[in-house]
DNA sequence: AATTGTGGTTGACGTGGATCAACGGAGTGC
DNA sequence: GCACTCCGTTGATCCACGTCAACCACAATT
């Protein structure tokens, strides 16, 4: 496999190939056998590292690649005209970005990474070649798509029909689920982005989000300082969105 | 081609074909050429009439097939286990429904009616088959899939960041591009749907919905009646977007 | 150690949209 | 024709969250 000299490449980068990564389970391969994974190691010519702040892409960006996420985290967001932001999702280990870009062949959204961040640049053309030859693969892409549109069905449902609270409790739930599936704590974790970005994500404002937190505190939910989480009464979050307080 | 007899099938009904269908331009067949058409006729087995508020499917219900409307109107939406609902989106003519259920195999969301209905039945199995031999159905449902992503993120821009007023002039302003794309007037139409099920879309309560749409009248850029709407001037609500009112 | 900047918390107050309620009009079934 | 139901409109009131503002914690820089 040629590697472009494009992007420094140092001894931690060498087994770039997917049947080499840790991964598997959470990213495109997954689900393939071993023989079609090791095709995919013609698919992910290149790395790109990020630091945080920078974007990976920008909206308007020609769209010549999508990108899993190998170390780090990531924002995407789209902007009105008049500047105001939504971010649409926090993207984490093992998930896909630039799914976006493929219907009008440019970026719809933002990419900007919250620390510094690796990615596998998966060239567009090089996959829809690929998934036409292994099924398995072809499948799996279909999967990953599919899955972020259920996601975002979610979030509208949070934006929609959800109050403060309820939304702050669906996104501390979601993101601790992420974790476990990644083998990391459950209960225990590191918010990678601020309150105001937490909030654009929830459509709320920043002290809103802030005010949330406090009361989960005070009840006993959780224990938050600055940017560390730890919940100590999951089943009590859950509940609070299935029984959205006094109310209704 | 055999024809499954689970329908029946009516003289109305005999040139199911894609090639032989007017909404082309619209449907997924976009873009391809006539041989690559004329193969999928092969793909489009069926057509399934629903009637006015009957579901086409359940969320849970298995996943074995995507529709494109053929005439028709459907809202889709999910449900929270404490009953409350969110409309996820409104399909019409050409537009695709279904595909959340790629990711678990499932739907994960209801799609029902809102007027006597007719959809063309694609095999998802079948489908990823040809797509594997025909280029142009590959790149072109990729395009949908990813068409959709884009959309479900303008719907969360909509409900994070935008006031009442600003949601229903967006959602207007959609309305008319996606009639005038199917060579229907831009300005004057009839909604499918109830206050209700537009609050439900847009995260507001019908009530607010009805308020909105008066004070548009009053300010002369649309005239409603009932479920009639037109739109008197275009760019008016166009720089309800823009421009938010007067705070901020 | 002092300085500056960014991000987070908390309080006081205002308001956009929800809630509650009454009523009117359109469509449907008999 | 009439009764019934569903849907839409409008008014009065309420409250969840936004807005504005002060202050604090922590990190980076000098």
């Amino acid at each position: 496999m040629p590697i472009k000299a494009t992007v420094p490449i140092t001894a931690a980068d060498i087994k770039s190939a997917c049947s080499q990564c840790n991964l598997l389970e959470l990213c495109l391969p997954f689900g393939m056998t071993e023989t079609e994974i090791n095709r995919l190691d013609e698919l992910v010519g290149t790395r790109r590292r990020i630091k945080r702040q920078q974007h990976l892409y920008r909206a308007g960006d020609p769209f010549e690649a999508i990108y899993a996420i190998r170390i780090g985290w990531f924002k995407t967001h789209v902007v009105l005209e008049d500047g105001r932001e939504q971010v649409t999702g926090f993207q984490m280990t093992g998930e896909m970005m630039g799914l976006d870009g493929i219907s009008t062949e440019s970026h719809s959204c933002n990419a900007i990474a919250l620390e510094d961040s690796e990615v596998c640049v998966i060239a567009y053309d090089r996959l829809e070649e690929l998934s036409r030859e292994i099924e398995g693969l072809q499948h799996q892409f279909h999967k990953v798509m599919s899955r972020e549109i259920v996601r975002d069905h979610g979030v509208m449902m949070l934006l929609g029909s959800m109050r403060a609270e309820e939304r702050l409790a669906a996104f501390l739930l979601n993101l601790s689920q992420r974790f476990t599936a990644r083998g990391f704590s459950a209960a225990e974790f590191h918010l990678r982005m601020t309150r105001d970005e937490i909030g654009s994500y929830l459509g709320l404002k920043l002290e809103t989000v802030s005010r949330a937190f406090s009361k989960f505190q005070e009840e006993g939910l959780i224990s938050v300082q600055q940017k560390h989480v730890r919940i100590t009464d999951l089943e009590g979050l859950r509940k609070l969105i299935q029984h959205p307080a006094a109310m209704r």
